[in-house]
DNA sequence: CTCATTTTAATACCTAGTCCTAAATGCTAG
DNA sequence: CTAGCATTTAGGACTAGGTATTAAAATGAG
């Protein structure tokens, strides 16, 4: 004999798990059985057909994205004196940091620091060139930063950013981005 | 009159990609045209259907899920020896560009080799101290960055990590991470 | 008014199903 | 061996949300 149903039906609901994007037909030819015996299969084990399936997917991604947005900028910038200064606040949040010990994983925080000293050029197209920065203390999720930069050097295409980034005072990181200007365009 | 079809496909496009769960027959009448002139749109367009839409969704979020799960890694590790070297693989998609020039935000270069620099580390709690980089040249759209990261130097809780990461052998990063261990913890 | 563009309509077909009824197997107990 | 049950298979009708094609109608510009 084959299979019996039970485990057709324990082997099936992985096979589903594993790759949701199988065909009832698919799954019959792997298990010898017919499309109809799949189709009772996945009514008894609530498993429903295709289309739903990658529509749940599909919304839940969806969801993500646009909440997520790990889009533009990293951080909300309060303040902001092109070429000058600016400030940026973050707080921790859970997809910030390791599930393990609820530490801020670095490039959170440099990615706050950068898309501050970024905001700052006052450049249609401006990318950093090179950075040099210190992870002074760990920062733990809820935790808010606040990154205070400030221009130390201006130049035509060129820009000089130092960023601090502190929680209560207390400095946690700290950054020196060279940011630069790409093509000729000037203004915003 | 309506829109023109010009107007009408323009907004279209938004109408997509702000709510890709859209069917001809709700755009339809939302236009106000009928769904043949709405399906010669998409077609003109290039916007697949609502099952194709949703599916892509999907798979992007099942490779996701998978491998990046936007957490805890960015970029896929492919080799990995522990305390001496890693490979990282990342394909540059639409959520880490800016959209005005479909450049490659620093951080998410910053991000890539960063979590492999941690990921060397075989302790349970791996941080970055310092790090100082350099963004050699823009990373653009659909490029595939490939970071490889060397351990130069090896203390008993203190890593050097050297990261370069680059696009068909031409390098686009250079980073230097100091990666430091948190408590006695050893091994995983 | 005429011609080209644009829009609408109609038809056949597709996938990956649902829902329902009915028939064919398989297995077990009497 | 056979009645009775679960299990499996088959078939037909219908669905959403399309594609692809052909053709007719409406509209706008010169």
């Amino acid at each position: 004999m084959r299979l019996t149903k039970k485990e057709r039906q324990s082997y099936l609901s992985q096979a589903f798990e594993q790759d949701p994007f199988l065909t009832d037909e698919e799954v019959a030819k792997k298990f010898h059985v017919s499309i109809q015996t799949i189709r009772l299969d996945r009514l008894e084990l609530g498993i429903p057909e295709l289309r739903e399936r990658i529509k749940h997917m599909a919304e839940k991604k969806f969801d993500h994205v646009q909440s997520l947005s790990p889009n533009e900028v990293i951080g909300d910038v309060i303040d902001l004196q092109l070429h000058k200064s600016g400030i940026s606040l973050l707080e921790i949040s859970a997809e910030h940091v390791f599930k393990r010990n609820q530490i801020a994983r670095g490039h959170i925080l440099f990615a706050q620091a950068n898309s501050l000293a970024i905001a700052l050029a006052d450049w249609k197209v401006a990318l950093t060139g090179n950075a040099s920065i210190r992870f002074v203390r760990p920062v733990r999720l809820g935790e808010k930063c606040i990154a205070f930069a400030n221009v130390a050097e201006a130049h035509d295409s060129r820009l000089h950013v130092g960023v601090q980034t502190k929680v209560q005072e207390e400095i946690v990181f700290q950054g020196d981005f060279e940011v630069y200007r790409v093509g000729d365009d000037r203004g915003n």
